[in-house]
DNA sequence: TTGCAAGAGTTGTCTGACAACTCTTAACAT
DNA sequence: ATGTTAAGAGTTGTCAGACAACTCTTGCAA
C-alpha cells in the first residue's frame, strides 16, 4: 500500500463514505474511540485522517458533539457522477479554470514578452519535450515552463494565481496514472505552441494553449 | 483566540514563514521535539497544524529527513485567506484577469444555471439597475450580482476567485471621477447582459459581459 | 576505491490519561 | 405549572512518553 497509515485511513473512510453508502451526508460518525479500533488504529492515526478529511470539506467535527459527514459531499456527487470520486469533480472544476486562463495568458506573454523573457521560454520548453523524449519526470520542467509565460505576461495576479491552479492540477493528476497518456499529447501541443511563440503570434498561441487544455481535458474523461 | 489550538498553532507558524522572514523557501524546520517546546504546544497537536499547513502546500514533510518549506510559499500567499493589500496600484492587473475571468464565467453560467439560480440572476440584476437609476450605492447589489452568477457555473474554485476579483470592482467603483459614466455604460451593459441569459445564450451572454469588462476598463483609463 | 554496517537524527504510530465543550435530564425554586 | 440551575453522560481537544520505521552520514573493512 502507499503512503502514510493516516492516509490510508483517510481514503478508506472516503471509501466507506462516498463510494458505498455507509452514512448519509448529516449522519453522525461512531465516536473516535469506537472508530479507531474498528478501523484498526489508533486514535492519534484516526484524527490526522479525519483532519484531512475536515479540510477536503468530507466532514464537520463539533467539539463535544461529534464528527458528521458534510451535506456537501453528496453536491460533489452529482457532478462527477461517479463512484471514483469527489477528486474527479474537483479536477474538473480545476481545469475549467485553467482552460479559461492558459490561453489568454498565452496570447499575453507572445505580446507581451522581452527578448530575454522569450528565450527563457523557448528554452524551458525544449527542456520540457526532452524530459518526456527520455522518459524522465517532467513535473519541474513543465511547471518551470508555464511559470515564465505567466511571467511574461507582466501581471502580478497571473502570477500568483495559475501556479495554485497549477499546483492543485498536479496533486490531482498525481493521484491517478494519466500521467502516461498525458505525455504523447504534451509533446505535440508543445511544438505547436513553440511554433507561434516563435513567431511571435497570440492568436496561433492562444489556440494552441486552448488546444493542449482540451487534450489534457479529454484524456482525463473531462467533458466540457 | 478563535478556533482550536492546532489551528492557531497552524496560522502561527503560517505567519512566522511567510510574513515575516523567519524562513526561506527550501528550508528546514526544527525537528518536532523542538519546534513543539518552542511554540508551547504538544507535539501532537504541533503535528496536527503541519498537517493543515501540508495539505495547504506550505510545508513538505519526509519521514526520516524532517519538514521544509515549499518551494511555492510565496506564489501561494492570499490565495486561501489573508487579505489581498496594495491592490490600488495593480487595478490593471485585476481587470485584465476580470477580463479573462467574468465573460467565460458568465457563458458557463448561462448553460448551467438551474431555474431558480437563473431567476436569482435577473432579480439581481433589476436590482442593481434600480441602484443606478435612483443614484443609490449599487456596490453590494452589483456585487451580488456578480456572485450569483459565478455560483451558477457550480465551480468552487471559481467561487474561491470571488473575493479577489470582488475587491477589483470595489476599488473600481469607489476610485471617484469615473463612476457617473461608468454608471451609464454599465446600465446598457447589464440590459444587455440581461437579455442573453433570459434567452439562455452563452455566447451573447460571453460577449456581453466581455463588452462590459471593456467599457469598465475603458472609462478607467486601463489599457489592454 | 568500494561496499557495508552502525549510529544519529527525524517523522510515524501507539497508548493512556485528563481537560474542555455540548446536550440532555432531573432536581429545584418560584 | 413553569422557568432555572446543576449534574452527568458523551464527545472532541490536548498532553506526555515511548517505541517503530525511515534517511542520511560516517567510519571501517575488504
Amino acid at each position: 500500500m502507499r503512503g502514510n497509515l493516516s492516509r490510508q485511513t483517510a481514503e478508506k473512510l472516503y471509501r466507506m463514505i462516498v463510494a458505498e453508502g455507509w452514512l448519509e451526508p448529516g449522519d453522525k460518525l461512531p465516536n473516535e474511540m469506537e472508530l479507531s479500533k474498528e478501523l484498526g488504529v489508533s486514535r492519534a492515526t484516526l484524527r490526522e485522517a479525519i483532519q484531512a478529511l475536515t479540510m477536503q470539506g468530507v466532514l464537520e467535527v463539533h467539539r463535544g458533539r461529534g464528527t458528521f459527514v458534510s451535506r456537501q459531499v453528496g453536491e460533489v456527487e452529482d457532478f462527477g457522477f461517479g463512484t471514483l470520486d469527489g477528486v474527479r469533480g474537483k479536477l474538473r472544476d480545476l481545469f475549467e479554470l485553467r482552460a479559461m486562463f492558459e490561453p489568454r495568458v498565452a496570447a499575453l506573454a507572445c505580446a507581451r514578452a522581452s527578448g530575454e523573457e522569450m528565450m527563457e521560454i523557448l528554452e524551458l520548453g525544449r527542456q520540457t519535450e526532452a524530459c518526456i523524449r527520455e522518459g524522465r519526470d517532467r513535473t519541474q520542467a513543465d511547471r518551470d515552463f508555464h511559470a515564465a509565460i505567466v511571467r511574461a505576461t507582466h501581471n502580478e495576479f497571473m502570477m500568483r494565481l495559475l501556479p495554485i491552479i497549477g499546483q492543485a492540477v498536479e496533486t490531482a493528476i498525481v493521484s491517478g496514472e494519466h500521467a502516461e497518456k498525458l505525455a504523447q499529447d504534451t509533446l505535440r501541443d508543445h511544438a505547436l505552441l513553440m511554433e507561434f511563440f516563435e513567431k511571435r503570434d497570440p492568436a496561433g498561441a492562444e489556440h494552441a494553449m486552448a488546444i493542449h487544455m482540451l487534450h489534457a481535458m479529454e484524456e482525463m474523461g473531462l467533458e466540457k
